[in-house]
RNA sequence: GCCAGCAUAGCUCAGUGGCAGAGCAACGGUUUUGUAAACCGUCGGUCGUCGGUUCGAAUCCGACUGCUGGCUCCA
């Protein structure tokens, strides 16, 4: 996740600005002295804002020379010198006029008078409703509009580093011009700048893309298959069915039941669910059919395919007129979500209050058209296996439904060791009704407030962001953070007062009439592809037991204990457990390395000692030596870890 | 999709206009082994693709594809 996309929509009071931390302050003092540095080494430099963020702070710049990481030792240089001088922050208030005119004058995040105005600064200006104060910050030559708050003095800023460049649009508007965006970190002093950095490396160290890779757990064939599709190799694959056993164990014993839906469907499900007109984009292309009979691929379909196929208003749907003369082409759509499939299913049979929740549960495979630029290794795909499912309950029902969802969560937090989480409740926003949103303003009102008193009284750790829902109803993202504090949005859960009546969903009620139900739509385990991503940086590969893809390998010392190795290697497979035996030319030395380098859980070493006592010598994967257990014990110890989900 | 950077063997990387390289992996052999690398040898690349400049291009230029860092987006 980005670093700063917690970007406010509203614009920050005065008040709340000078709330920042005494870390953010200095980080945002580093940000005036690094433009200070970039306008002495570029005098044409125009700045735009340059905030603290999590990880340290970042200027956005307009400047002809493209800021490459070779400039970086140059702009520390200078940014030393204004440290070194000790220059202080001075504050000064002016009034909306002085401010305008400095900012013609090309005086505003510069460290003289320009030729050319500093039209980002004027802009910014605009932004500052009337009746706010209108402040500027000084240090040595360097003046800037800002808000504040900073240290006293540059000399204030113990140690700092540039990390990387950027780009990102002027106010964050893909209509407004792209700046270069300049990272940069600070902190008190030396030591924890160093800190930081070594955390940054493991955090690298850690990268799924490099562990998966490493282990052998997924490809993505962008020549053949394509971006953003990994293809799981076996011992990927190993991860993806133990998860999909916890879900079908953990959704069976709270009374779901398990459907299976085709990956393609006609464009009248995704118009009749409303996804269409507001997700076309984010959908692949459909596939064109000459009408039924022909089954033959049309035309339109054997035509290059682009994006634009779906740009704009797609053509009026008539592949259901009743004439039957006519032979329209039918459009099918790749899935990307699951819930109208499963809302067809709801319908395919009469429904009492008596069936009610029905808690329809699949490991669906879905397939969105992210953008090129924001595919990311397992993190963001095109193709997910969604861990989905769809209760469908009454307005009573509702609130003990919800919790038990929300406690399946914290079920699931528990077997996986994730103690930081919070809940971000979405609620939808005014101005978007009938546009972002389904335009039923009670709705979202009632359907809010139900989700907030099941939260409050859960005691979950949830936070609420307004304007953020799903188009059909309110949101919850799960955002997680993994051992080393690395956070994810793992999943998401969303409550549907609408969709089901525009499939026409009812139940007969005991008043027998028809009523429309509720929908919660959930994913706790997310998809297979994101939430791997997570577990492999979350263990960093040392995946417990039950999840790792090597799970044990016997290792004999000498060819007179193979057969009893192998004794041990076929008892464990008899019982589900993923064991193999080593006994390669090399020597015991490069047999241990090699099996703790591919994050064999379990090495069990076996010499002629352990043969004759029925013992093994047990090593574990980053732990170590364990000692030598009888051969029994070590078995029975390994299936009841394996059962137990142990982490 | 946008901005920038990058693309050399399965992996990690060296090679700045003049014969395509190393380590690891793989394969073959020797070695029969007691807790993080035994030894010898062999194989392996149209230097992402296409085009241009040049006597000559991995190297310089352009386009495309992909990846990386961000931005926009994320049902």
């Amino acid at each position: 996740m980005p670093a700063d996309n917690q970007e406010p929509k509203e614009r920050k009071s005065l008040d709340e600005r000078h709330r920042m931390s005494e870390l953010e302050r200095l980080r945002h003092s580093c940000a005036h002295v690094m433009a200070t540095a970039i306008a002495r080494l570029w005098p044409d430099a125009q700045f735009a804002a340059g905030p603290p963020v999590d990880t340290g702070f970042y200027y956005d710049v307009e400047l002809e020379h493209r800021i490459a990481p070779e400039d970086f030792a140059a702009i520390e240089a200078e940014m030393k010198k204004e440290i070194k001088a000790n220059h202080p922050f001075e504050r000064l208030t002016v009034t909306r006029a002085q401010a305008v005119a400095d900012a013609q004058r090309g005086r505003l995040g510069a460290l003289a008078d320009r030729p050319v105005s500093s039209k980002f600064k004027l802009g910014n200006l605009e932004d500052i409703p009337e009746g706010e104060e209108i402040t500027y910050y000084r240090s040595g030559d360097f003046v800037d509009l800002c808000a504040g708050p900073h240290v006293l003095r540059t000399g204030n800023i113990g140690a700092f580093k540039l990390t990387s460049v950027a780009s990102a649009y002027y106010k964050g508007d893909e209509r407004n011009p792209q700046l270069q965006r300049i990272y940069g970190t600070a902190f008190k002093n030396k030591t924890q700048l160093e800190e930081w950095l070594k955390l940054q490396e493991e955090a690298r160290q850690r990268d799924h893309r490099k562990i998966g890779a490493e282990m052998g757990l997924y490809v993505i064939d962008t020549e053949f298959t394509g971006p953003g599709m990994p293809l799981w190799l076996p011992k990927g694959a190993v991860i993806v069915e133990e998860l999909e056993k916890l879900a079908k164990e953990t959704e069976f014993a709270a009374g779901y039941v398990r459907v299976k839906t085709p990956h393609l469907a006609k464009e009248k499900m995704y118009r009749t669910s409303g996804h269409l007109p507001y997700y076309a984009e984010s959908m692949f292309p459909p596939m064109v059919l000459a009408e039924e009979g022909g089954g033959r691929v049309g035309e339109a379909a054997q035509a290059p395919v682009t994006r634009s196929a779906t740009e704009g208003e797609p053509p009026v749907e008539r592949a259901d007129s009743t004439s039957g003369l006519r032979t329209e082409p039918t459009r099918y759509y790749l899935k990307a979500m699951n819930c109208p499939h499963h809302h067809r299913i709801f319908a395919a049979e009469p429904r009492s209050y008596r069936d009610l929740p029905l808690r329809l549960a699949e490991y669906g495979c879905c397939y969105r058209y992210e953008q090129s630029g924001e595919l990311l290794g397992l993190m963001r795909v095109r193709s997910l296996n969604m861990n989905d499912a769809h209760i469908y309950c009454t307005e009573d029902q509702f609130a003990a439904e919800f919790n038990a969802v929300n406690q399946m969560y914290l079920q699931y937090f528990k077997i996986f060791g994730i103690e930081k989480y919070v809940m971000r409740f979405s609620t939808h926003g005014q101005a978007g009704l009938g546009k972002k949103y389904v335009d039923e303003p009670e709705l979202w009102l009632k359907t809010e407030a139900m989700v907030r008193r099941v939260l409050d009284q859960s005691g979950i750790n949830f936070v609420e962001v307004p304007d953020e829902a799903a188009f059909y109803g309110p949101k919850i993202d799960v955002q997680v953070w993994s051992v080393i504090g690395r956070e994810f949005t793992l999943a998401t859960n969303q409550v549907d007062f609408a969709v089901p009546a525009k499939f026409g969903l009812v139940y007969r009620d005991r008043d027998n009439t028809d009523k429309t139900p509720l929908c919660i739509h959930r994913a706790p385990l997310g998809t297979h592809e994101r939430f791997i991503g997570f577990l492999i940086e979350h263990y960093a590969g040392n995946f417990p037991l039950w999840l790792a893809p090597d799970q044990v390998r016997v290792l004999p010392v000498t060819e007179a204990q193979l057969d009893y190795a192998r004794g041990i290697v076929n008892e464990l497979r008899g019982e589900q457990v993923r064991a193999e035996l080593e006994f390669s030319s090399d020597k015991l030395m490069g047999r241990i390395q090699r099996a703790e380098q591919a994050r064999v859980h379990h090495i069990l070493v076996v010499g002629q000692r352990e043969q004759d006592a029925q013992s093994v010598a047990v090593r574990i994967h980053g732990r170590g030596q364990q000692g030598v257990q009888p051969r029994a014990e070590v078995v029975a110890d390994i299936l009841a870890a394996i059962r137990q989900r142990r982490a």
